[in-house]
DNA sequence: GCTCTATCGCAAGTCATCTTGCGATAGGCC
DNA sequence: GGCCTATCGCAAGATGACTTGCGATAGAGC
């Protein structure tokens, strides 16, 4: 039963995460040391080890603060014409080193922690992708029968494994091809189902 | 110049990369240390150092040599199957200790070695799922139009993405629907376009 | 069989993450 | 304003990745 007394706790964690956060796009990923966040933030590092379970999880949070609100929710008028822009801002934003730890702590993290924090941040994706659809749908541009999460797992993952394996940065051309494809199918327009 | 003397370079390697793949799979990718496999090995924790450019580069060469021919390339008579069969093969396949260590050192790895090495695994997936789309398009089942690149795009990255963010495995049932969306697209079938 | 070189074993050391025990102090509570 | 407790600073240490210099030896070439 803590009595939240913190107001010197708060002060260390927000020069903590501000320190993290411009370290992260100063060197990259790689190359962030608690030892540096520390010296930046002017703390000591114990207090650092004390708060946070682990390195990755000190990046997890400090990514996800910055991430809140940071790929912004296109409406264009048009599903094909919101979900291009969806995708280029994903892109883009998976791309930057923000973006990139995110990513690589959600993938490399184990821990319970680590868990939790990653469904948190793809529940907040899947849902600032709900509006989106529910405006395609009350708009007639999508067939009722298909399951917004599946298909946004495939938008995303697209995009994901695009930045994972494949290395150059999406066109808007590109971006296009590929929203076409999941819109109209891969398979024939009519018969043979 | 070296003029391959190397029998007992070879040997020593292949003692190493069969102990890596045992405590992969013993202990998981977390877990793995050096000086675990120097010891399984029977070998010393140097000639590993030497040998490797890094922990992630001994990792990445262990997956690869242990995924040659991991995942099948089914052929069941119809695209649809075939999907259906590529995608659970993959989910179980990324899901495995050996194929977790390939998809987080691809991630991790910032190097040029792992960059490389991720290429080819990429390259390597999409030739093998080639096989699968020449067949579909001589049997009519897809349209002319559609970039297999960019439809295994899709397909594998949802896999991907839900193995980093979900969590939960893919059942048979799932696997299906994500095939079906797909093949018969998102938006309605014939019309505004 | 002998030389000669690349590779291995060994020892000592660096660096970064993470832990733990102890004393100091900031700030909430009375 | 004084007590009291949670948090911070500090020091010392454990562990694992990775490096380097040196001596020993396996095996290829003659």
């Amino acid at each position: 039963m803590t009595k939240q007394p913190r107001r010197r706790g708060e002060t260390v964690r927000r020069a903590v995460l501000d320190a993290t956060a411009a370290e992260l796009t100063d060197a990259g990923v790689e190359h962030v040391t608690i030892a540096g966040v520390a010296a930046r933030a002017g703390v000591h590092e114990t207090s650092i080890y004390r708060r946070w379970v682990t390195k990755e999880a000190l990046l997890l949070e400090t990514a996800q603060e910055q991430t809140a609100g940071g790929v912004p929710e296109p409406d264009t008028g048009s599903f094909r014409g919101d979900l291009v822009a969806l995708i280029l801002a994903l892109d883009a934003f998976v791309r930057s080193p923000i973006g990139g730890a995110l990513l690589r702590v959600a993938r490399t993290t184990s821990t319970a922690d680590g868990a939790t924090a990653r469904e948190t941040f793809w529940r907040d994706r899947l849902r600032s992708s709900s509006d989106i659809i529910d405006r395609a749908r009350a708009r007639g541009e999508i067939r009722p029968a298909v399951d917004p999460e599946l298909l946004m797992q495939a938008v995303v993952g697209s995009v994901h494994l695009g930045v994972t394996f494949g290395g150059r940065p999406l066109d808007r051309a590109r971006a296009e091809e590929l929203v076409d494809l999941l819109l109209a199918g891969a398979g024939m327009p009519a018969a043979d189902r």
